[in-house]
DNA sequence: CTGTTAGCGCGTTCAA
DNA sequence: TTGAACGCGCTAACAG
């Protein structure tokens, strides 16, 4: 098998220099059309095909950008990196991926991976129980942009496109409210999140936009166990006013709830009507499916992470920069409820 | 910010030679203790990194594995893609990730991607409408170590990693058998599928274990739309032996002819029994999941594929030796039915 | 219009 | 034990 044709070797070929040819290839102007189709026809010929690895390095560019999220087996992150990749692909840049699966070790193994691979820029949705950053400040060092999504590191010196559950929120207790429930649950994810406080937050919003009184027994929190999730449904169900209406952190807690619901003798949608947030296009196909859920439009973070980052890359700046006050892009999209249909 | 140092950069500041630099790094015995002390003292210093990209380049290898795939959000590739990123990585290999979204030309496009890309090797489960296989035939001609998995080009010459459904199918129907069923229904898919004859034939297989008569009438196949699937249950249930059992092509197959007995009033699980085969794991959340189904262990089918693309990769062969009788690996995983608690 | 030269960062002879 | 020189494939600056 005759190694793959070069440059050279069709130089040779046609007795003319390796840079004729290159810019022959590259149909720059100052070459003679004779030469030019010469070289071209015999490229053809020779199936030549440059060497990216060889462009890429004296380029110093690989046109690759790196992915980095915790499971892809949640439909949020696949139809996040799908959103990444379709957007990446427009732009003739290729997708590195890497799952952390939610570790930190494994994390800053695939950082660290992905530097050696000179990605041109990375994605990260960051791991559940990430506490150090020094891989995010070594990337910095390193000058590789980075744009983070959905789960986003606690610094305020960086690239983020996040959703916010806010407004989602506000929209899914609205809607019960306007459906006649009075008292309105809240399964909440731990404290700590960022995501928790914007549905609390969202819940408080609605509440006093309806001037309704806020009552904090009626927002627990679960762990997102199964277990987590009995003990938040328990406390819940146990209350003198009791709820008629849950709104759950997410599908799976919301799924746990339900079959919780259900073994009690509690008739869903009934007794118990509940809104979710979007994580499994399945749940609409379970015993209950939730009446609503916010919508967080993984796909479209995706794209508008990898927007920015491509936005950053091709803004050829000397990587650090911050003296511009828009230095640092943070994107944030509303989420959205949708109602179903449920027949 | 200086740029990335370099090995001349070391050699420079310490005035030897890049080549005494590169060999101290790399702990060439060779060379004084005191050159490489000071060496890879200096190296720590500066965060020296060796440029991959160049390595890369002049190894004329990449160590990245391409992974083409039909559709990251469908449960059975994540998995699938999970244990080939594990495996990749455990040796040191990068994956580069590509959807077709089941389009030919999208597969295509990808290939020629991941062709520039210089990956060392490629992974791929075909899109559904393929037809044309140049695309394939272009990489053998580049020289480029293919495995296919699960989705599978109809050729001989090929790498691959499959899981048999025959076994799998049998166990099913075998069980039904048990459960006392004699009228076992299949809602197979489109017979060009090898997928399909692979289902039928366990279907006969196990039937005639029995002693029980084929009845083909009772095998009917749907286009795996929910239509399709509509029309196939019809004709199962306008049979004069009506099946008291149906074996579904597949998880959505299964929801939806669940779907479609519920509303005509049949009693699932009392009048109609559903097995089928394990594509989502959330079909245990819905209303009524099949009582069993046939597990096709996608994350193990992963990491055979990447283990034998390894294999191909680290047994230096010239690419092309189909002398050898045992050249093309043909890796086969039996399926195996797994019986769901259905409380 | 075309050729020559240099250099990207590294590993690897070959020579000292 | 070390250094000098070369090549990997390609682009670009400079020189005709």
């Amino acid at each position: 098998m005759p190694s793959a044709p070069t440059i050279k070797e069709i130089a040779r070929r046609l007795n003319i220099s390796a840079s004729t040819v290159s810019r022959a290839l590259h149909d720059h102007p100052s070459i003679g059309l004779r030469t030019k189709t010469r070289v071209q026809q015999l490229a053809a010929e020779l199936n030549y095909e440059p060497n990216q690895t060889a462009i890429f390095f004296q380029q110093r560019k690989t046109f690759t950008i790196g992915v980095i999220l915790p499971e892809l087996s949640e439909a949020f992150f696949s139809a996040a990196i799908s959103g990444i990749e379709d957007m990446a692909g427009r732009h003739q840049y290729s997708v590195l991926m890497g799952q952390s699966h939610d570790e930190e070790e494994r994390e800053k193994l695939i950082v660290s991976t992905m530097k050696k691979h000179r990605v041109d820029g990375l994605i990260i949705s960051i791991a559940k129980n990430t506490k150090d950053y020094s891989h995010f400040n070594m990337l910095r060092q390193a000058g590789i942009p980075t744009v983070f999504f959905d789960r986003i590191p606690n610094l305020t010196d960086i690239h983020y496109v996040a959703c916010d559950m806010v407004s989602g929120t506000v929209q899914a207790v609205k809607y019960l409210l306007g459906k006649g429930h009075r008292v309105i649950g809240m399964i909440n994810g731990p404290d700590k999140l960022l995501a928790s406080r914007q549905r609390e937050e969202g819940y408080i919003k609605a509440m006093q936009k309806h001037r309704l009184k806020y009552d904090p027994t009626l927002v627990v929190s679960s762990d997102l166990t199964k277990e987590g999730t009995d003990k938040a449904m328990k406390k819940l169900l146990s209350l003198k006013r009791k709820p008629t209406a849950i709104v759950a952190f997410n599908d799976y807690v919301a799924l746990d709830a339900v079959q919780f619901a259900v073994k009690n003798k509690y008739k869903v949608n009934e007794d118990l009507t509940f809104v979710s947030y979007a994580n499994l296009p399945m749940s609409h196909y379970t015993a209950f499916p939730p009446v609503a859920s916010v919508e967080q439009f993984p796909y479209i973070q995706g794209q508008r992470a990898t927007e920015t980052l491509l936005e950053i890359l091709t803004s050829n700046a000397p990587a650090d920069s911050p003296a511009s006050p828009d230095h640092w892009k943070k994107v944030i999209l509303e989420s959205q409820l949708m109602i179903h249909n449920v027949e």
